[in-house]
Parts: structure tokens; sequence; C-alpha cells
DNA sequence: TGATCCCTGCGT
DNA sequence: ACGCAGGGATCA
């Protein structure tokens, strides 16, 4: 469920809930999410004081005054519910709410706060995960080791230059590859591709020139990406298959989508007149306007960047 | 670099 | 019954 835009939205409602306050009670309805949580999990946090809490791409970092800090992943499915005290609810998102009645399924951990809050981990998939590290070490540990660029803070086509210069891997698998850039899924991919026009099949290294400048191409596309991650943030993320509530907190920027989930229909860009694709690539869909996004365009560029590539290898 | 798998639920 | 889903680790 969760990209960089909802991951945000997903922090920005917890924090006033976490930060300051203490795990009074935290409770495991199993001992697994994706991997067993860790040694004594509850333990380690019970009593521990929240100092901060960050996100770093699609990662939650909740720093403790123990010296340790929580990294939460919400995987395809994960949501928090935040109960307040006094009965309201404060999620901004409030998709992440199963129902109002009865006990909804797959809560997993419930962590009962010092101000009386009630914040619930809910993962129908079990793709997330929590994980608890020494602060120091965070940067080093095994899920942040090689982590790509955070894209809200400064992507220029010259990085993505640098980053795709003499891949043959298609631009979505290179956008999509966490290891380059950190944070973007296949909604966001797909939506920043169709605004900078390029195609997704398109040879990542394409984007950069013999010498290793940034084409047009990448200029648009780190601009496009940049756009679309801050639009996103600024609607509250995306609401797909959850259930909609009437109080103004699910995520709107499902309704400014261009192209995801749009196969069969009309591109929305001015004049366009063409419709929206879908094919598959690495085993997920992709969804683009052959009209918009042309296959010939790229396909010059990248077989001149091809032959030089080749020329100064061999 | 691509399949395969992890897991549950939903729409066709 | 089957395909598909916002992620990503782990193999060939």
């Amino acid at each position: 469920m969760p990209e960089l835009p909802e991951v945000e939205t997903v922090r920005r409602g917890l924090e006033p809930a976490m930060v300051g306050a203490r795990f009074s009670r935290v409770t495991l309805r199993r001992p697994d999410l994706r991997f067993p949580f860790p040694p004594r999990f509850a333990a380690r946090l019970e009593g521990r004081a929240v100092t901060a809490l960050a996100r770093r791409a699609k990662y939650l970092t909740a720093a403790l005054d123990s010296g340790e800090t929580l990294i939460m992943h919400l995987g395809m499915s994960g949501r928090f519910d935040v109960a307040l005290p006094d009965g309201r609810n404060l999620s901004p998102g409030d998709f992440y709410l199963e129902g109002s009645q009865g006990v909804p399924k797959h809560d997993h951990v419930v962590m009962a706060m010092s101000t009386g809050a009630t914040i619930t981990y809910n993962d129908t998939r079990r793709f997330g995960f929590m994980d608890l590290v020494p602060s120091e070490t965070l940067a080093e540990s095994r899920h942040f080791a090689r982590m790509g660029v955070e894209p809200l803070d400064g992507l220029t086509g010259a990085v993505i230059a640098d980053l795709f210069r003499g891949k043959i891997t298609p631009l979505k698998a290179a956008l999509l590859d966490q290891r380059l850039i950190a944070g973007l899924g296949n909604i966001y991919v797909c939506e920043a591709l169709h605004r900078a026009r390029l195609h997704p099949e398109a040879p990542a290294g394409s984007l950069a020139r013999p010498d290793g400048r940034p084409t047009a191409a990448a200029n648009a596309l780190a601009k496009a990406v940049v756009a679309v991650l801050n639009e996103a943030v600024r609607a509250g993320g995306s609401t797909l298959r959850d259930y909609a509530h009437t109080d103004g907190s699910t995520g709107a920027f499902q309704n400014a989508f261009r192209v995801y989930d749009r196969v069969g229909l009309a591109c929305t860009r001015a004049g366009c007149g063409g419709q929206i694709a879908r094919v598959v690539q690495a085993g997920r869909s992709t969804f683009f306007c052959a009209s918009c996004q042309p296959e010939s365009r790229q396909a010059a560029s990248a077989g001149a960047a091809g032959r030089q590539f080749r020329h100064k290898s061999g």
C-alpha cells in the first residue's frame, strides 16, 4: 500500500501521538510479521520514550531514549491507527481503520502510550515488519546500508544521469530499484514517467549523455518525480482499495492519477487523445500512454547511448 | 535482470 | 477458480 507519500502521511499522523510519549504497554498478537519480531521486542520498548519520528524512503524510524531506534515498514497493507484517550481518532488518512464495529482482524501490534493514546498496527498481508537497532548504527543496518538517494532531498537530472549511466535496464525497473532512488513504488513511477513523457521500457542509461551529463529527459524526469511526490504528500497520499470514510481524512491523490489503474481510458493530457495501456514489467503492471510516451524518441537516443557505451568499453 | 515467494482478500 | 494488489528479499 504505501509508497513515500503514504508513509510520510502516516508519519505526520503518528508524530503527535508518539514523540515525547513513552510506551507503557506493547502487545504482540503474533510472533512475527514478515520477519520474527526482534528478541524481547516489547520489553525493549516499554518504559522508553520516543525522541523523534522520522521517515527514510518507505521506512519509519522512531528514535528512543534508550539509544535504540524502532524501524517500521508497512509492506503492502500495513496501517497504523491512533486512538486518542478522549475517543477521537487522529490519523490523517483514517484509511488505516478497518471500521468501528468489533475488533478488526489483523491487528498485530498494540502500543499503549503514556499519554493514553493507543497506537495499533494492522497488516493484512504481513509484508511489513518492525526491527530494533542501535541508533548509532542505523545507517549501517541491513535495511539502510544499501538504500539509494531520498528523492525529495534534491533529486536532479544530474543525479539521475549519474545513477542510471550505462544501465540497459528499463526506466521502470531502475526507478523501482530502491538502491538507486528510494521511496518510489509502482504508482508514482508510472505517474512520473507519464509526466516526463518517457517510455517505461526505454533503457535507463539513455538519460545520461556519453560524458555522463543529464539529457533533457533526465531533467524532465527528476522534475516529474519531485512534483508528483510533493503533490501526493499534499493530498495525503493515495487511497485505493481501502474503505473511504466521510471524515475527510482519506488520501485524495488517487483522483489525480493520470495513468495508474486507468487502462483503456483516455489520456488526460490536453489534445493527446491516446489510450492508457498496460504492460507487465518485472512481474508488475505498468500503465502508460503510448501516444504521450513514445518509444521512438527514447529508442533513438538509447541507440546512440548504447553505441557510445559499447564504443567506449570495447 | 527475472522469476519466485512471502500472505490475505477481492473482483471477475 | 484465477488473476491481481501500493513491497521487497532471495535466489537462478
